[in-house]
DNA sequence: TAGTGGTCTAGACCACTAA
DNA sequence: TAGTGGTCTAGACCACTAA
């Protein structure tokens, strides 16, 4: 978690972000203006501004005029490689979203909460999920009822991520996945394996096998992240 | 490519990311000082700093003191996305690359080059790439020997891009496919899928075909894009 | 050692917009 | 209309490093 603190504004910014990543500050939150922060560490207004600005252009804070400087809502990829919600994805293109929760039980003595469950556009399982998400660094998932509440939408709205991996592979369903996505042993999947972070602590990993024949994932972006 | 001229910087960083786009200033360049750009717009030092610190940001200049600034080499995923060339990739992890090119072609009446070719490790097909490069905007592009030089490894050092888009997705190997990479018919592949383009102009266009038990893609990041 | 970029100051004026 | 952030200035000192 510790930032390089070589310069000031390195520092006024990683106070800020640890505010953020601990959850010190959430979603909402109001940061102090710039002319109380400049008082708080001693500096110019500007120093305070080219660490602020840089939160904002990351995504974590967004600002405006008048109305201060407000902590952002996580956002699930940042847009860079676009692996949003299924439900929103599958609402998006007209199709009516179902789940189904097929099984869950606590894993590694009562520390990690394991699910699978299915995913339905217009009735037809597009989507197998397998999900291990860990207690001890989100403690709150231990109350969710992920019977009724599919266990992506609720850690994209409650749950800010450092760092997330992400392997993606074609493989040819075998017998579990085939049965439950309802096609034929051999069919190709897609399957996307990630592991989400937040600081040292691992908060989720999870399987999906999408129908190869039902879905396919998109990124667009340009090199130059242009940021303004 | 015409930027919003709304702000000063914004303005330096345009005209700069110009000269870099068109080419006119090609990787190695050295981008004049900041006192120099300072007097050309005549305005103060950190408004250059500002424009200039951005570009190093994104990765189109890299910076150093004494050494100045000089224009960066094209990046092809800028790290985000690791889709790295193939040949380096196999190298890393220990194996033999090799390079066969099955079909070349013009297409649209000398316009488009067509190259089908096929990417060993240790002698066994890994991939099958089918690629079409857009001479209107890389004429340099007619002159190479694809016969033996992998395409995607001389745009990634040839050519600036400034956005790509992705699909992935999973497929059944069909004849064609199956055929060239030595697999049964109906083995799952992983199909990669790129546009890149250069402002307005699209640069290629490719069609990956990766052997899906021997291949996978991997993606690592954080939502805040740490830049310092 | 001389030129470069990195950082910072202490101001200033202004655009925007919620109250 | 009052508070906020966006931009910009004209300086300053310093760290780094190629020549």
């Amino acid at each position: 978690m510790a930032e390089i603190l070589s310069t000031l504004h390195a520092r006024i910014r990683g106070d800020i972000e640890a505010k953020i990543m601990t959850g010190a500050w959430r979603p909402g939150f109001v940061v102090p203006p710039e002319h109380e922060i400049m008082l708080h560490y001693g500096c110019s207004r500007m120093t305070v501004n080219k660490a602020v600005s840089a939160l904002a252009r990351s995504g974590l804070v967004s600002r405006n005029r008048r109305a201060g400087t407000v902590v952002a809502k996580p956002p699930l990829h940042a847009g860079v490689l676009q692996i949003p919600d299924i439900s929103h994805e599958i609402e998006a293109r007209g199709g009516v979203y179902s789940y189904n929760c097929i099984h869950l039980e606590l894993r590694n003595s009562g520390q990690c909460r394991f699910i699978r469950c299915l995913h339905f556009e217009d009735g037809v399982a597009l989507m197998l999920e397998e999900r291990e998400i860990f207690l001890h660094a989100i403690p709150e998932a231990g109350q969710v009822d992920f019977k009724s509440t599919p266990p992506g939408s609720w850690l994209m709205d409650h749950v800010a991520w450092t760092q997330a991996e992400h392997r993606i592979s074609a493989h040819s369903a075998e017998g579990t996945v085939a049965r439950h996505l309802g096609v034929p042993v051999g069919k190709a999947c897609l399957v996307v394996e990630r592991k989400t972070w937040r600081g040292p602590d691992t908060i989720t990993h999870v399987q999906q096998f999408f129908r190869g024949d039902k879905f396919d994932l998109s990124a667009r972006f340009s090199p130059t992240l242009p940021d303004c």
